[in-house]
Parts: structure tokens; C-alpha cells; sequence
DNA sequence: GGCGTATTTGAAAGCGCTTTGGCAAGCTTT
DNA sequence: AAAGCTTGCCAAAGCGCTTTCAAATACGCC
């Protein structure tokens, strides 16, 4: 069923039908509602191809997500931010299209989309400080929202971001109330912002209470839990071992806990570990007492923020634009406690063991 | 830049200069390499909105995600399975269109995909028994292939599945075969096929090697490391507690884990873990002897395949149904030995720490 | 040279909607 | 009662492609 003949039905013509069911006021109240019953009974819906032609609108918002040419990583705080994303574009009436490309590709993917405009906007994953991709959709005049940031840029553009700076400065400071003298910091992969950005909150704040950041104790890696496994053994195995850790995510922290099992050492006591958390559904470091002592922030709430900012910069393009920095809380959990005493005694025996 | 332009840049009619970068042979080769010259040069791409209009096909395949209204949890395995299937769409010039649905407006978002002829096809994820959804895409003529299988269906239909029932078969023999008589599954939810289908396995395995399978060792719950810590703890909690595992997934086999170091229990020589490996990318149970013992089969390969067999069923709509089952394989990792001699001592030993 | 057959190009008719520009009828003004 | 507004509806022109049908040109052969 189509325009056409849905009109030819009820003896209208296609502009009164089309008015009655977008709504448009000049249309007489009974005629409308019949339109809309015949639009029920033959379960008529506009053809969205046809619509976006003669809009010129899309109703659609890309996601271009990045998958590192090396490792074939998929981030699971994807899958979380993209349902935050998804609920917003239901209620408005738009779909959301998914690409997951090789990096390389990534230019030549927003090229593409804004050439056939198969989308109206699209948001940047996992920015990169002076990220290029910004300019490009700044020229291609494609709308869209940056999920992070990528300082510094010429260009104005919107984003949401967490504030990662305090959130590592906070977590470092807390460890080292407790005690701890040397933390080693489990890390996402250099040149993204956000662990930029942890790296350097993190050194500064070591440095501000006297501590010397030691390279040794940084690691850079994809974010997964096998990372976390071999950071952690390979910090806790070397010459003068951290006595606690902060990570980069939850995900993280998992590894981590697992080479603490490993090695006979019990999280919180002898060894505490801070991790950011994103507040992922199917990992759940929620509850009372959450395993994971650490800074949270939900990543489906971006998700959410993103889009809805994102449809606000499609419908009035020259707006001001809105840049958003959260901050985040610590939340206690289990896996934190002051610093042991005995520090590489305890790991060269439990190497022993 | 549209086609109507560049045909009049060139002095060639749109007819032309259609035909000459959509390939067609009608077209002298000089021609159409002053057309591509042209389109590169000026950067036109034809517009998809008015492609998919001309042509009838949206060149886009839906993914609908359920989200279970109770949990609002979003499957990691999702994340997996739609990079492999997108690899397949990026190559056939597909768009991936993904919603995020609670589960109870699942069949409506189906009915709109195909009413407004957003895509040309669906992936239907997380079948259940007697699927309702089975029906209403038959009916509704819009080409689907199934992740999974729904069973018993008066209808044919496509699918890609993994021998569930082989698996756990397999899985469950091994720990029998190691001398563990009390096995805990740690399943899925009820009511989705593979769960069954592994529950299923699990307990005709223990009958055919004259155990009884007994109920109070089987939980159901979402696949997350939450349920999984929770799941292991209580029936180790419980009387008579079981020396080994089976998990539905990592991510589950990561929350008994959890659950394990708390306890004090050496994991693989207290207690033996086999779980169902999905190959996730991020949490990488992979390696040269991997933490878990588990069958494994690439869910991201299952995206690929999947995402095969629907345009093909596109292309060629009465062709044949295809329905594959995948044989998973076993494979040893550091999570499975031997039966212990004492059990309940034990943990109630640890439980007292 | 003329006829039949390829080869190469074009004009124009859709695809199914939205939206502009009218038009007729009913109401208000003065 | 004539002029001016509203109200409610319609015809038709796009939106930017694809594709059918027809035509023009070039080629092979007797």
C-alpha cells in the first residue's frame, strides 16, 4: 500500500492523506481521523526511501566505530554507549547505522556517507588529540557530536566527555592516603585522549605529593582483560613492585584480579586496585559494595547525551555548540586498602609458591 | 554535485553517465573512463536516497537488539557478531542499520523495518523455542537468516547455529571423566534455545553415565560476571557443594573466578571451570594454554556467516534454505583438573576464613 | 552500395513521497 | 452586498536516481 492508492481509497488526494499523517494543521479534524483509521487498517507507512528523497533528510545517524587495524578489537563499551544512543533516535524517529571499519578506512567511511548522504550526523568514537576527523566533517558540513574530546583543534565543535583529569587525580591522591607509595597505572593505548589524559593526572598528582612517576610502572594497552592479566603479572614480577594499581577499566581490573588469584594474593590487602568504571550492563561492578572500588560514570548516559545533542546540532545547525565535561564520582568498593608493609617479600614468595 | 550536473559537465546524458559507474556494458570504454575521471575529480557519489528509491532496495540490513525490559542488559556478544557480520556488509556496499529494542517491541520494530522499507533484510538474534518472530518476518516477505535456532517452526527458514547439545555433551563427559560427579551449570536464561539446549545436553550426559542430574545445581540467569560470581557462590555455599562448573559463557566463567579467590579456591586443582568460549575479542581467553578449558567457536565468524547467507537469500529469495551447525571443539586451558578427594571441607574450611 | 547486426547514446517515464501555488467555499468585515 | 480572510483541499512539480524503449552511428558482408 502507498500513497497512491491509500488516497484513491478515501477519495482524497495525496497531499491532503500526506498532510493528515504528518500532522500538518490544514486539515479538517474529522478528515484527519479518517485518514488516520484507513492509514491503520491498511497498514500504510510512508516509504522511508521515498520520504528521504523528497525531504532530503535521511532519519538516520552514523556511527563509525573504529577497530584497530592490529589487534581486531571491538570495545565493549561500544555495545553500552550505542544502546544509550539508540533509545534516544528511536523516540525521535531516526535509525542508527553502524559501521565498524579497519581505522585506515575511517576518512574514506565519513567521505561516503556524507557523499550519499546516507546519514544526517554521525558521532566520533575514541578520539585522538588533534584528531583529523574533525576537520573533515567540519568541511564535509556533516553535523556531529564527539564522544570525548581532541584538544586542540581550530575548529568549534561539540562534545561529550568525562572529566578523566580529575577522575585519575582523585583515584591517585586516594591511593596514596592510603599508603601507597608505588601505583602502577594500567592504561589504554597511547594517543587516545582519555588515557592521555589519566596519564598525565596521574603523574602530576604523584608528583605534587613528592613522588617521582616511574615509565616502569605504566602500561599501554588495548583495553582487555588479558592486558590487565599481563600488565599486572609483569608489573607484580619485576624488581620493586607496585603495592596497587590503577586502571583504565573494569575490564581491566578483571585481569588484574585474576593475576592477583594467580599469585596467591588477596585484592584490597595486599594489593589495591582503582579502575574507572563505565558502568557496563554485563559486567556489573554495581551493587552495595561493588568488587571494585573506583570512579564511575555511565557510558549509555553519553550514549544518550551524545545523540540527543547530536539531533539538537541536525535541527539547528548554526546553534552554539555544546561541550560538556562530566565529572565523576568515586565509589567504594572492595578492592582497596592501605598499603602492606612488606611489599616484594610478599610477591617473591607467592612467585614461589 | 549531482548526476545531473556531471552528465552536463561531460556533454553526456545522465543515461550515460549512470550506466557508465554502475558498470554496465553498454557503455564505450573511453566514455566511461572520462565518466569515472569525472566522478573522481569532482567527487560525485550518487545519492543513496535516491538510488534505493529508483531501485526498490535499500542496500541496509537491520540488526534488532533485544534489550530484556527486566534488565536492561546489553549481550556482549553482540558487539562480536555485528563487527563479523559488518566486514561482510562493508564489501557488498551494505549499510548496517542496528536498533536497540526492549524485547516486548520487538515484532513492532520488525513490522516498521519492513513497512517502511527501511532494509532489506534482518538478522533475528536470541531465538527462543516456537519463535513468534519466525512467523511475522515469513509474512511479512522480508528475507531473514536466524543466529541460533528456534525450533519446532512450521516454517523453513535459514540459520547458523553452533551445536550446543555437542558442546556441552563434550564438555560434560570431560569433568565426568576427570571424577567430578557434582557438576554445577551455570546457564543462560531459560527459555532461549541454547541454553536449553546445553541444559538439555548436561543432564542426559549425567543420565547416560548414571548420575542424576540434580536441579539445585543449575542456575539461570543473565550472562554476566555478576551472575556468575553469584551463581558459583551460592551452590558452593550450599550442602553438598560441587567440584567443578559449567559456564555458558567467559564472561560467566570470570564471576565463578571471582568468586573462587574470594573463597581461597584454587581454580583447576579445587575446582574445575569448562565454559563455552565465544571467541570474544576483548576478553581474549585465546593464547597457548588459555585460562579457561571450553568449547570455542567464533562469534564473530557467525556474524560473517550469518551476514553471507542473508544476502544471498536477498539476491536469490527462493533459493534453498541453508542451515549450519557448527561443531565447536574442546579446547585445554588452566581451569580443569582432577576431582579433589574432600570437597565440602573444603569450602566450608574457606568459608570460615 | 545496401542491408542486417552490433555498438553506443539519449529522452523520458517512473520510484513514492513532500511541498508550492492555486482555487473554491464559507466567514468576516464595513 | 462587495471586498477581504480563513479554511480545506487539490494538481502538479520536484527530489536524484534507474531503466525501458527508441534512435543514431558504426561495422560486416554479399
Amino acid at each position: 500500500m502507498n500513497l497512491k492508492q491509500l488516497s484513491e481509497k478515501l477519495g482524497l488526494s495525496q497531499t491532503t492523506v500526506s498532510r493528515a499523517l504528518g500532522g500538518y494543521p490544514e486539515v479538517k479534524a474529522a478528515t484527519r481521523e479518517r485518514v488516520h483509521q484507513a492509514a491503520l487498517a491498511y497498514n500504510y507507512k510512508p516509504s522511508r526511501r521515498a520520504t528521504s528523497l523528497a525531504t532530503g533528510r535521511s532519519m538516520a545517524i552514523g556511527h563509525v566505530i573504529p577497530l584497530s587495524s592490529n589487534h581486531e578489537m571491538v570495545n565493549p563499551v561500544f555495545a553500552d554507549f550505542i544502546a544509550g544512543a539508540s533509545e534516544v533516535y528511536a523516540t525521535a524517529g531516526y535509525d542508527m547505522l553502524v559501521s565498524v571499519v579497519s581505522d585506515t578506512d575511517e576518512l574514506r567511511t565519513y567521505r561516503d556517507l556524507a557523499g550519499k548522504g546516507t546519514v544526517d550526523g554521525v558521532i566520533v568514537h575514541a578520539p585522538v588529540p588533534q584528531d583529523t576527523r574533525i576537520k573533515v566533517l567540519h568541511d564535509l558540513g556533516l553535523p556531529f557530536v564527539v564522544h570525548g574530546r581532541a584538544e586542540p583543534q581550530a575548529i568549534e565543535y561539540s562534545y561529550v566527555d568525562i572529566n578523566n583529569y580529575g577522575a585519575f587525580t582523585t583515584a591517585t591522591h586516594m591511593l596514596l592516603d592510603l599508603g601507597h607509595e608505588r601505583i602502577g597505572l594500567l592504561n589504554g593505548t597511547k594517543g587516545v585522549d582519555y588515557a592521555d589524559q589519566r596519564e598525565r593526572a596521574y603523574c602530576e598528582t604523584l608528583a605534587a605529593r613528592g613522588f617521582a612517576p616511574a615509565p616502569d610502572l605504566i602500561t599501554n594497552n588495548e583495553m582487555t582483560e588479558h592486558a590487565g592479566y599481563d600488565g599486572a603479572k609483569r608489573l607484580l614480577y619485576a624488581a620493586n613492585p607496585p603495592t596497587a594499581f590503577l586502571a583504565s577499566s573494569v575490564v581491566i581490573a578483571l585481569g588484574v584480579h585474576r593475576a592477583l588469584a594467580e599469585l596467591g594474593l588477596k585484592l584490597g590487602r595486599d594489593i589495591s586496585v582503582v579502575c574507572h568504571d563505565d558502568a557496563l550492563s554485563y559486567i556489573g561492578n554495581g551493587g552495595e559494595t561493588p568488587l571494585f572500588t573506583g570512579t564511575r560514570s555511565s557510558v549509555r548516559a553519553a550514549g544518550r547525551r551524545c545523540a540527543e545533542l547530536l539531533l539538537d546540532r541536525i535541527a539547528s545547525p548554526t546553534a552554539p555548540h555544546t561541550q560538556e565535561i562530566w565529572d565523576v564520582t568515586l565509589h567504594m568498593g572492595q578492592s582497596t586498602g592501605p598499603a602492606p608493609r612488606h611489599t616484594a617479600a610478599q610477591v617473591t614468595s607467592a612467585h614461589n609458591t
